[in-house]
DNA sequence: GATAGTGTATTATAGGTGTATTACGGCCAA
DNA sequence: TTGGCCGTAATACACCTATAATACACTATC
């Protein structure tokens, strides 16, 4: 996997892994790769997953059974929130950053009609 | 000003000068403030400061007149094609992380229509 | 020339991040 | 019970970022 410079491995491992589980990729109740293993997948270290994962653990999203793995929650009513939240924030910041240069909010949408339409080709 | 964790500092100076010149409040050929100044304004060493001058000057966005000052571009070419390239960076990196949670082209209009219609109260 | 304000450079220190390595403890199946 | 996966913890090292303090160099102005 690549991974952007300036924002740390362990964050970027955790978004890959909240879109994983909220596009369906990784089921609730389902387990998830190990620790060793994603650390081989994402070409890092060990201690670097494992971090990602504690506070994901922390968050609820994972549960953890010694020994045996990390699993999805089963609680889909957090990840319908969850996912919901994740997309309020992308709208968040994407018109906060668009009005900060200047676009306002009928420019917003003008704009990424004609990018929508551009990107289809 | 206030900082965001996790993303150094002196790029998000950059970002916030380059949006302050992108929406004329830092205006071409002008003097922007001083690195001592900037850094009191700021909160921050004048090494930080310094850091993100440098880069933007290497860009070419500002012109430095040592024992003088540091100056807002007076090329207005590169200023515009500037604007459109950090607009046309946000449209990428939304659309993308929209599409990565599972929203389809069709409903990230949608629900950013309602986002801003939310946004307007 | 002296002074004040500017950018620039250097050094030391501290904290966060990421790697590498080693070790320990729980779970399960052969 | 043993061996092989699991998660977990601790340590040492290197790099980047940011601060702090100091000093130097250039410019304009008086």
């Amino acid at each position: 996997m690549e991974f952007k410079d300036n924002i740390p491995i362990y964050l970027q491992i955790k978004q890959y892994l909240y879109r994983q589980i909220i596009t369906g990729k990784l089921k609730p109740g389902k387990k998830i790769p190990s620790v060793r293993e994603l650390a081989v997948q994402l070409t890092v270290n060990v201690n670097t997953v494992q971090r990602a994962l504690q506070q994901m653990n922390f968050e609820g999203i994972l549960y953890t059974k010694r020994g045996e793995g990390n699993f999805v929650t089963e609680d889909t009513t957090l990840l319908e929130k969850t996912k919901r939240e994740l997309i309020d924030a992308e709208l968040d910041k994407f018109v906060q950053s668009m009005n900060s240069l200047g676009v306002s909010d009928e420019q917003i949408l003008k704009s990424l009609t004609e990018y929508l339409k551009e990107e289809r080709k």
